[in-house]
Formats: structure tokens, sequence, C-alpha cells
DNA sequence: GCGCGTTTTTGCGCTATCGCAAACTGCCTG
DNA sequence: CAGGCAGTTTGCGATAGCGCAAAAACGCGC
């Protein structure tokens, strides 16, 4: 197997605290993958035998109900682990990832885990860290569902994947990774009708620019504004 | 200060692991202390100085939105540890802290974390645990704001609190701690209007029975049915 | 036992958002 | 280059749930 460069990744927060010769070892018990756009690393409810950290692409975390609609979880970005669910004591994946572009990820079997905590506890540190930022992500999405018309979810959501993932360009900021109306609105909790509509509104104003799977925040910080005025303030 | 029975603790999920002497040393570390009905334990953005272990009582964790508005994050049943922050890495609590009931903690100091975790690794992997299941909670419940509608919401709800604090009666299952349709409301991203409406009707349809901050669960089973309807399906 | 503050109930209009259906667009394939 | 398909837009009701306001019920302290 092609060794891992430890310069490329040696800068994460996953590798935080790690002894160079360590991550050298850490990254020996890798290997890598290429995934191409649109195919699944892994679904739901299957074991979870491995976990990942994404090195280049991107990748989507979504959650299925009984009646088979989703949620996005999450979006992956570049230097982000994923497929954790061992690490907080779970046998199977709580979620499906889909690469959404064509992405590469090492790859850890999940049995490696348990040795590699109790060698480098750095890691353990970190992966707590990495958890508990989500979970504090989460409270505040269900914060924002409870309190926020669709209109600043959207906003709010479209704002962190910029942040995320935004690409600049000299007339604003792409979103780096194919994204189409039906997913925004599984990350805010709404139709992907909705969603149309008020990209629609917004497209009119100026705001944004988007096409096929493609957004460009054009005036990003008039999308700020969007998403922290209070439920009556202005209008049209 | 009163010495910890250890038996009365060792139990507990944080604890799991952890041999008895091993558990003496942790108890020497935290004192305990006595918060009447209605006292807040910390304020949300304060200095995350302390963690705690809920002995006896009921705690709410709610979050507050610059507006003023407050959603629960959850509520905190006798042998859970709360105001976690500092093993997440945040230096200030998340959530506001709220006795509900009299009750008794354990109080650790947040600079004892790193030493214990150090010594005794497993309270590092019970606590990742714990924040594990708390971020799949999270996940389960923007999953159902998404998803249901209040009806549902409101049933999931008090469906968990009964199965994580009811007290068994021979005419139902009383939820063991005050709590109002406000607080409900909170919980399921609705208005107290709302789940007053909700359990109204259910109330006259004999599923439950429910006063002033008092609710019993008389026919936890139908609720359940309630609570899994889908969108369409059955109505009165 | 009475008065008071809090919590709960309920009526009524309002509207944000859904849901369906149909038309449209741009891309990719053959 | 034509055809087809996935993604998007938009119109038009329908409605779940909100928000306000007022009344009612309850438990508490004096």
């Amino acid at each position: 197997m092609a060794k891992v460069d430890t310069s490329l990744v040696a800068h994460l927060p996953m590798f935080a605290g790690v002894k160079p010769d360590d991550l050298d070892e850490i990254l020996r018990e890798a290997r890598s993958a290429r995934y191409p756009r649109n195919t699944a690393i892994f679904e739901q409810g299957a074991d979870a035998q491995s976990f990942f950290l994404l090195l280049h692409g991107h990748v989507r975390a979504a959650k299925t109900t009984p009646t088979g609609e989703q949620i996005v979880v999450r979006y992956v970005a570049p230097g982000e682990t994923f497929g954790l669910a061992m690490a907080i004591g779970a046998a199977h994946y709580p979620a499906t990832a889909l690469a959404v572009d064509d992405s590469v990820v090492l790859i850890w079997p999940t049995s490696a885990w348990p040795r590699l905590v109790e060698r480098f506890p750095a890691l353990a540190a970190n992966t707590m860290q990495t958890v508990g930022k989500r979970l504090q992500e989460s409270h505040t999405r269900i914060l924002e569902m409870s309190t926020q018309q669709v209109e600043q979810r959207v906003a709010h959501a479209l704002l962190r994947l910029a942040n995320q993932s935004g690409k600049k360009l000299d007339h604003g900021i792409e979103i780096d990774f194919p994204i189409s109306r039906q997913d925004i609105a599984q990350m805010t909790g709404t139709t992907l009708h909705t969603v149309s509509r008020i990209l629609s509104g917004w497209e009119s104003q100026g705001l944004v620019e988007s096409g096929r799977q493609r957004i460009i925040l054009r005036e990003p910080h008039k999308i700020v504004v969007l998403a922290e005025r209070s439920p009556d303030s202005g209008a049209a």
C-alpha cells in the first residue's frame, strides 16, 4: 500500500499533540481508498468496522427515518474524521455516508481503536473535543429549528457551508461541492420547494447566484443580516 | 465534609470499570452540595469551574437565545453527570442548569479533570460513551423535529421522560418531577398553547391525567401508537 | 379561609409553510 | 444533435400551528 505522507496530516486537530514518530505508527495502521462521486462509503445500520479521515473531497452524513425521509447530519470537509461510531460505543453506524464529490479517505479498522487510544492518549483527548464540538453544534441546530423561521435557518446553513467549504471568488463565495435544494432542505428541516422559493427570492435581490447543485454567495454580509434578524424586523 | 458512600455510586456508568480503591480516591476530590428547588446550579456562559454528578433530584439544562427564548436541552436524572464543558474543551458552560426539584449533587473542580483522566483512563472512556450517546440523542431529536408534527414530538418527549424518570402507579406512570406545559414546549420546539391543547385532547380521551406541573400517562401504550403513526394515518 | 400569582385552558384569526401538480431548464448520454 | 432525465421553479390551495387575549383553575402564603 502507498505510504501516507505524514506532513499532510500532522497539523490536523485529530493528531494535535502527537509526536511525529507516533503519527507514523498510527498511519501505518491505516489504508487509503478512493470513492467516486455519489458512492456510498457506509450505510446506516451496518457494522461499524472502520473509521475514516477525509483527505480530499466531500462526504455527506445523513440519517434516514423508518418511513424513508432523510436529514443531513453534516457535511464532512477534508481533514475531518467521520464514522466514529465505535469511539462512542456504537456497534453500528448511526448514519449513511455518501461521497458527494470524488473523495479520498484514510481508513482504520475499528479494532485498532482501543490499542491506538491506549498508546496515544492524545488521540482520545482530541476525539473527545471533536465529539463535544459536534454535540454543541447539534444543540445549536436544535435551538435554531425551535426558534427561527425557515429563511433564517437556510441563511445560517449556507453561511456555515461557505465557512467550512467556501471557495473565494472575486464575485463572492462558492460552496465547493455539489449541493441540491433538497440537500439544503434536509439540513434545515424544510422542503425543497420552500428552499427553492427562498433562493429564487435571494437571487432576484442579488444576494446569491445559483444553478444546478451550485450556489455562490454574492453578498455574504447581507445574508448574515438575514440570518440574524429577529422574527419581526424589516421586510422587502 | 461528609464522606460519600462509595457503594451508592459504584454502579453508575461514569464509574464502570473503576476499581473500588480508585473510586474512593476519585470521590475524595469531590464535595457534595444541595440545591433547593428552582435554584440555578450554573448559568450559561459562566466559567466552567466544576462538573457535576446528580445524586438526588432533577436538573434541567436549558439554552437561551440572544433574544431570550429558551429550549430545554435535557433533563438530568439521578446518576447522570452534567456540566461536562471542560471534558469537551469548552471554557464556559453552554447552557444553564436549574434544579427543578430539591437536588443533591457531587461537585468536582474542573481543574481535577486532567489528573483524574490520566490516572483513571476508564473515566475518559466512560465520558466518551456518555457524550456520544447524547450526540446521538440530539441527532434523533433533530430528525424528529424535521419529520414529525407536534403531536408526535410531544408524545415522544413524554415517553422518554416517563422512561427516564417515570414512577409507576397502579393507574399509570407519573413523571416524577414538576414540569410545565412551557417546559414541554421548549423540549419539542412548539408553544405552551399548542402543548396545552394537545394534552387537553389526550386527557379527554383518557390517555393522560394532568395538572399543574404534573403529568400521569394513563395509557402509555396508546401514546406510543400516537408517537409512531405516520403523518397521514388515522384521526379522531 | 381568602386573596394572589402562576399556570393552564380556550377562542379566534392569521400566516408561514407545506403539498401537489405542472411546466421549465440545463446537462449528459447515445 | 436529439432525447431524456434529474434538478429546479412556480402557481395554487390547504392547514398546522402560532400569537394574542381573556378567562378559568389551582395551589400557596398570610
